[in-house]
DNA sequence: GTTCCGCATGAATCGATAG
DNA sequence: ACTATCGATTCATGCGGAA
């Protein structure tokens, strides 16, 4: 079968030791930030932060296939009017675990947290840590390719014989340009800002970010029928999108409630169960497949 | 006097030894990253970055004020497939220095070097690291509100975007007096995520930053008559805002050339001499003082 | 005096090739 | 194996001159 989701209920340090190694091409998770949600997760002091972290990306780094990518959303507190340093912190300590820091996304959130302070102003982007085992990973760049800006509107609008053919290479750099390239070109890469909204704020799980968000990184980082693990799960916002995109999905958490919510809503989407459909066609058809998992506390998970 | 410019040659761990403690009311600076400008600086190895940087920050929290500010733009680079750690270890190290780790700003920048790689898409941002040395420093915050979003678009979409920045850049002109006048209406607090787009002129005249930048943070953390100092010149761009902006200034460049241009610079920029006039006169009748200090290696610097 | 078009350029990074 | 050099790739913007 194709499509596939799990929700486990425990801790992923633990949970995870089930798994076998080299199975995940995915993991996308925004752990509970320090010292936050003190009623739900009973919040980690932002000294112990990395010692609470460090085991449980260990089993991470296991279950990963070499070509697959961990991206981790985190953001440092301010506290006592000073950004706290765990989550450099935490990059250096992956570092030393064997993660390759390959890069820093920024999610710029348009509509922040409302708020005035004295000394700082609206805290409006977050870290987006990717994360890789190797330095072969897969890329799907193509997939989150995004309209060209404003300016080739005005600009590339008549372009004469010369300029077709130019391929000049200029002084120095290198960088010659050849304007026929974009002449049939409505699509550009993007950079490593991301442009998010924040969710609004009727869910009630305190941390969850837009669909739009593991929807992108799942585009780029993974293909239909390829895993996609959150450790973290929360509200389920990463399995609920893979499982819309047709993408295998495990999510853990360590609040039963949390797991039954998801499970829920998993089982409310629109689905059909599918035989021996293309992953074209099934995308196409926009079909999806459920198979509800049963809810163990330490299940030996075989995916 | 109200505005001054001081321009010293040397490097700035050395020349800063001769300054009186608790004076400078805003550091803005951009240093040499780690390997880049080799041509110029020589480049820096990332390893020994920390190392290179730490002296000079010590002198830095000596002369700046308790109520002032230190920002510092800086970005790792990207080598073998991983962003390089030198700049969070850097925060690590300052911290540890005494630095209060305010605030991280991010500069966004549209147009970001240009290029494609497998593994990666173009880096659009660069840090803008806000450090102090209390908790007590000055902040204005109304002088960089900015318009409301919604009003700028309805607006301004017909007008390009080079023809906006082009009159307002004018002092004077018509339009951008009728602009300045709408803007006062609705105006909101900015975040912490900056946009300016790099220069990148057709002549050879290159600079760190856009004049934009060091201008925002000049209003936000300085009045008329404050002291704000560049230790890494550069092109100049710091000193030769802060003086269009009635501030005084001090830039440091361990590159000859580079003092030699800038103080070129001043002397062409339009200015009088003044007298007994208020700030708000002043900074109203766009009249600029030069001093133009002499040029020393060491000067005994009583600022 | 405006608008439009052409040109130049930028704190880059990776992979292959050569020493 | 390890380092140094070279070639290839790319998008947004300012400026100058022409229409």
């Amino acid at each position: 079968m194709n499509n596939q989701v799990k929700i486990l209920n425990g801790d992923c340090g633990e949970i995870l030791r089930d798994f076998k190694s080299n199975t995940v091409d995915l993991i996308v998770t925004s752990p509970p930030y320090a010292d936050r949600r003190k009623n739900t997760y009973g919040g980690i002091h932002p000294n112990k932060y990395v010692d609470w972290f460090i085991p449980k990306s260990k089993e991470l780094l296991r279950v990963l296939k070499p070509t697959g990518t961990f991206i981790l959303n985190i953001k440092e507190k301010a506290e006592n009017g000073e950004r706290h340093t765990y989550v450099i912190e935490l990059i250096l300590a992956l570092r030393k675990q064997g993660w390759l820091w390959t890069e820093e996304f920024i999610w710029y959130k348009k509509n922040s947290y409302p708020g005035k302070w004295p000394n700082r102003f609206r805290d409006s982007w977050e870290r987006l840590l990717q994360f890789n085992k190797s330095r072969k990973f897969n890329m799907y760049q193509e997939e989150v390719m995004k309209p060209v800006g404003d300016w080739a509107n005005g600009r590339l609008k008549n372009l004469s014989e010369t300029d077709k053919r130019r391929d000049n290479a200029k002084n120095g750099s290198g960088f010659g340009k050849n304007i026929s390239n974009w002449l049939n070109r409505d699509k550009v890469y993007p950079n490593n800002v991301l442009h998010f909204a924040t969710v609004c704020y009727n869910k009630d799980h305190s941390a969850a970010f837009p669909e739009e968000l593991p929807e992108w990184f799942i585009k780029l980082f993974t293909k239909p029928g390829d895993l996609v693990l959150d450790p973290f799960m929360g509200s389920g916002t990463t399995v609920l999108v893979a499982q819309k995109m047709n993408r295998k999905s495990i999510g853990i958490d360590i609040l039963k409630e949390y797991c039954d919510k998801v499970l829920k809503q998993i089982d409310e989407m629109p689905h059909t169960l599918f035989k021996d459909k293309t992953d074209h066609e099934i995308q196409t058809e926009h079909n999806y497949t459920i198979r509800r998992e049963e809810y163990r506390k330490f299940p030996s998970a075989t995916i």
